[in-house]
DNA sequence: ACAACTTTCTCCACCCCCAGGACAAAGCCG
DNA sequence: CGGCTTTGTCCTGGGGGTGGAGAAAGTTGT
């Protein structure tokens, strides 16, 4: 089937396609009540769009005392792909374009193998989820990749766990690949933007998105938007000192946050302990598993292990330390926790949250909410969607 | 003389009126470069201009090749009071609706006299600065007090420094004594406006503006506008802990970046340093004043004293150690440093770029600067005055 | 000094956007 | 079945805005 190529023509339809997209199908007079147009003008911008095959009339609308209206919805066959790498896996869905996840495959990956292999398989998976009978094609496609990005060019800049990606053209490669517009952007970014989405932080201006998986990066949501910073770094907070005298990072300093607390730190704080006796719990899942990651803490706190516990609490401490900062700093109207690591759950939330409320001033976390994001990790690929979908919604 | 009460009727001639403050007296041929709408709509907009009396006629500008044209400018009479309330000081300006800077007052004050006192210095200044002839009423006056601000009602809330504020209408109060539209904002955001206009800061979008004195403050500037956070107290980092085991803090944590480097923190230390008899140099100009001052460290530096320069650099350590941080997370294209210890000047800023470029990213330092803020003390009074024509240079 | 070219500015015809009223269609309620 | 409400369409008129024609005012070159 031939693919939409159509774009709104001016600000109303992008607006319109916007409230559709987040509202769901809604009738005329509905979507009258939102965007403060006359009727005609409205009438004639649905119409148009009814005209481009980017939105459909989809029935008629239940009364609302008078007469029924028709429906209004976004064109049903329209395809996004949404694609979210991270360091050791792969998330890649197709959604339509309310953005609901139709499928979803996630399958490990190292991104260390560069972005011909990576990408090559992605497709693989894209392709998969096609011949599912999910999509005849991708209207438009949205990539998050773990490392800062030039965002307009759609570029990775400099990415320390990525080795082999730096200035390779992301964008322009998938363009080309699945023959349709493509968006990049940092995973974290992503989630932000998925969680606001269809997450906790609907209704949120300003907030920030905390993601704590191999690396810890921080995604800033200014004015519903987010903010990448002058070289699209922004949200590094990996690499922020935690402990003068602390442990050597990769990056070459001492005492970074991600060398005291992340998946991968904490798997080898996790596996020194087992190997020392200090928690049998771990030590046994060691022998079993012959490698532990964050999950087997989680579990082993479940539990009851005291060790698993404390290696929590100390890594949300080190985490709320950092935070309590940018708390201070930012004044966020909530903080997201997500990532790989959440499944450490409420223990590493309460950790966080008393490092917080006591480092940071009353008129700052006064009503703030410090919350675990609620889409896991379908978060980055909805984020995902949205970028594209933002992208394509908007005036050409 | 009456006041102008006009104000612009539309976005465009909000915008030109903007252009005519930041660009001085401009031709219509020249705005219309800049603005984008065809030479009838802007003869237009520019005659309903001069029917307000807003902007005037101003001569003949310089050929440019062809026929002269008729120069445009701000109606010259129009007047704006820029006020920035300190800890223990005010500034209070006049500015032409170019914002610059006709005449300027500063006065010793302690803001913990409370409201009423404050402002009651405050009106008698602007009376001293407009019976000078600077001015025959004030078109609008912006205020900076230093402390979080409730930005739209344009009242304090939760002043650490400065209690009986709390919830004080200085807004309100002052529109009704000075008979004009008014302003508040937090004395910081205000001096990152002022570089911003008139600074270091011009053509930069995205930049923080850190200010040393009594306290420590950090404007943060988003998309060239300041973004103040969800209560207003975004850029407070006073209160971020740069040593777990460090002093105590009047806020109730401890070692907190104010109780280690400040105005009253690095006073403390001197007069410590000056008793303890580490420094003859200290030791003398305490003597001489009877209590010390950040001038008398930074004169003290000036003149070779090692103590001095020992208290500068491990100030300056704790405060690029923050700002380190501060880099990696929010990726400014700009760092600026200012407040009452500017005058350490380049021995502070060396101790802060030595920190911030040690330990953030390189992709995040690679092309950042870090200067002292160029406008010192009127950068407050020129912010505030921008406050204000921003607020009456914008659509009704 | 004069012609040719540039730039600035005004005037005007025309188009499009859009609001808002009139009216018809469709449904609810008693 | 007759009012009342909501929805959708049509139409008219006003305001915003574009772009061309042409006059006014200068500069440059010969």
């Amino acid at each position: 089937m031939r693919r939409m190529t159509a774009r709104p023509a001016n600000a109303h339809q992008a607006r319109l396609l916007r409230l559709l997209r987040d509202g769901g199908p809604n009738s005329r007079a509905q979507l009258g009540d939102q965007v403060d147009l006359s009727r005609s003008k409205l009438a004639v911008e649905v119409d148009r769009l009814l005209e481009t095959g980017l939105v459909i009339a989809d029935g008629l609308a239940a009364s609302r005392g008078g007469r029924r209206s028709h429906n209004i919805r976004l064109a049903p066959e329209l395809r996004f792909l949404g694609v979210d790498i991270g360091a050791t896996s792969v998330d890649v869905a197709v959604t339509n374009a309310e953005l609901e996840v139709l499928g979803h495959i996630t399958q490990p990956m190292d991104v260390r193998d560069g972005p011909v292999a990576v990408f090559e398989q992605v497709l693989a998976m894209a392709a998969k989820l096609k011949a599912s009978g999910l999509a005849e094609g991708f209207d438009g496609a949205g990539i998050g990749v773990p490392g800062p990005v030039r965002f307009p060019e759609g570029v990775p800049v400099a990415p320390p766990i990525m080795p082999g990606w730096d200035g390779f053209p992301v964008r322009e490669a998938l363009s080309q690949d699945l023959g349709c517009p493509v968006m990049v952007d940092n995973d974290v970014n992503l989630m932000a933007m998925g969680e606001q989405h269809a997450g906790v932080a609907r209704s949120v201006h300003d907030f920030l998105c905390v993601k704590i998986g191999t690396g810890i990066g921080c995604g800033i949501v200014v004015g519903s938007e987010v903010y990448r910073g002058t070289t699209g770094s922004a949200g590094d907070i990996g690499h922020i000192q935690v402990d003068p005298d602390g442990r050597p990072c990769a990056c070459g300093n001492k005492g970074c946050l991600e060398a005291h607390f992340s998946g991968s730190a904490l798997a080898r704080d996790a596996e020194e302990a087992a190997q020392d006796g200090r928690s049998p719990e771990l030590a046994g899942r060691l022998e079993a598993a012959g490698a532990l990651t964050g999950a087997d803490v989680a579990a082993a706190a479940a539990a009851g292990d005291p060790t698993a516990l404390e290696l929590i609490r100390e890594g949300g401490n080190r985490t709320g330390q950092v935070i309590a900062g940018l708390v201070s700093f930012f004044n966020p109207g909530l903080v997201v926790i997500g990532g790989g690591v959440t499944g450490l759950g409420h223990n590493l939330l309460a950790a966080i949250r008393t490092q917080v409320y006591r480092q940071s001033l009353p008129l700052a976390t006064g009503n703030l909410p410090i919350v675990l994001g609620e889409l896991g990790p379908v978060a980055g690929v909805i984020g995902a969607a949205r970028l594209i979908s933002d992208h394509l919604f908007s005036p050409a």
